[in-house]
DNA sequence: AAAATACAAATTGAATACAATTGGTATATT
DNA sequence: AATATACCAATTGTATTCAATTTGTATTTT
């Protein structure tokens, strides 16, 4: 029963680093490494590996190491292609479907969400807010919309990381406006407002979009010294 | 090398036998009988079911054997919920995105689902079938979609084999108009005509559809005892 | 000196051996 | 007789050993 117990100590923790960028995208696995960390052979962190992969927090390739999934510059195109749609049929079935319980959870994980946002760690923000999303696709409870949307949750967490210094008011502001977005999703959830529920969903990824344009477009300088053109992203 | 070769045979005989119902959803696979079946030891066979797991070919639980994925009636639920809207979007990129080489091999399905129509072999229709609408994922190139599109798949094609007698003259007309839509998607796909391609995708979903409903309410007699409905599904 | 080849070390993959868990059957108990 | 318990066989999980592939380095070749 040990064994049983690291394993799954294993995946927690190579989960957790992955999310929260500890664990770089691309970055090598080292199978025997983590095998001596956490006490397993190389045999049951092989199959680590492979369930990891299948969840689309690893890469495996033939005859070459694990790596942390890839994060590049398509996947972030294809990632505010696919979040909307993917996000508000999410909401619109949670809205539909979610049962007492998982409500209870989902103000419970907003509670989280709202301690990290006061402590400020970053990676502490991420989580809860993973773990917020996750269970609205808990309540959703489409198996075959999982797949694509802890996908997309598991980059969300880490553009989410990437993405952000607290430097400018407008970052620190947009936060808030997420934590008062996951106020109103709550709410719509709760009343089953199916589309209020889906149109929250819009609205919540398009202010992790213009959270990127802030990063990738800091603050214009006083002098313009060329033309500057603003760019429109996806 | 000659072991990963019988080890990509597992895996190509697998989802092939998984796909066309030789292997009935929620049976057992035995990892001992299948190694000595493909000459491979247990490792490498337990390692093919974690990664049919990640896909959604198989389903594994903890200190039991792992078994070919349910096709239960909620499936059944979630599947027409999700489809339409997963597949008007991959048909949408497809038609956005498809390189020239994309369509020829698109093109070159199509002739082999024509084949597998007039051959009449149930389990070749539905290969074919699941092989066009794989190329359009590739077409669509995003890697959020892809999960879920690939697991519609699976049960598209066992659906497709479980719900499917050429006894009546409207099944046999269906897959007739199946394969239509195939030809005017690839038209769409070809002239970038995104719009309609997506337009597409939900009629071919419709069709489906209402080929599980001929199924489930077989030809009404004569002389009606009591009302008939018309049942309205999702 | 640059490129190609050969070799050695390190890493990954598969097979075997060993341990733990599950499921069924027979015996015991009430 | 019905239920509970103990044991055994079968199956699953992990560790270890062995094989194959990759990769870095040194040597050779042009």
């Amino acid at each position: 029963m040990a064994a049983k117990d690291r394993k799954t100590a294993l995946i927690d923790h190579l989960k957790h680093a992955i999310l929260t960028l500890e664990l770089e995208p691309g970055s090598d696995l080292d199978e025997v490494a983590l095998g001596e960390a956490f006490e397993l052979s190389r045999t049951p962190v092989r199959e680590v590996f492979r369930q990891l992969d299948g969840l689309g927090f690893v890469e495996l390739r033939d005859n070459r190491g694990a790596r942390v999934a890839a994060l590049s510059h398509t996947t972030l195109r294809d990632f505010f292609l696919a979040a909307p749609m993917i996000y508000a049929a999410i909401l619109r079935l949670a809205a539909r479907n979610a049962r007492p319980a998982q409500i209870e959870a989902l103000k419970a994980a907003q509670a989280q969400f709202r301690e990290a946002l006061r402590t400020g760690v970053a990676a502490e923000r991420a989580l809860a807010n993973n773990r917020f999303h996750e269970i609205t696709g808990e309540m959703a409870g489409n198996i075959y919309l999982l797949p694509s949307f802890q996908r997309l949750l598991i980059d969300h967490a880490r553009i989410g990381m990437s993405f952000y210094r607290p430097r400018t008011s407008q970052m620190v502001q947009n936060l808030d406006t997420a934590r008062h977005h996951h106020d109103l999703i709550i709410a719509a959830i709760e009343v089953g407002d199916e589309d209020r529920a889906a149109e929250l969903a819009e609205d919540h990824w398009a202010l992790s979009r213009d959270q990127i344009e802030l990063f990738v477009m800091p603050a214009a300088l006083d002098a313009p010294l060329g033309e500057i053109t603003r760019k429109t992203s996806a």
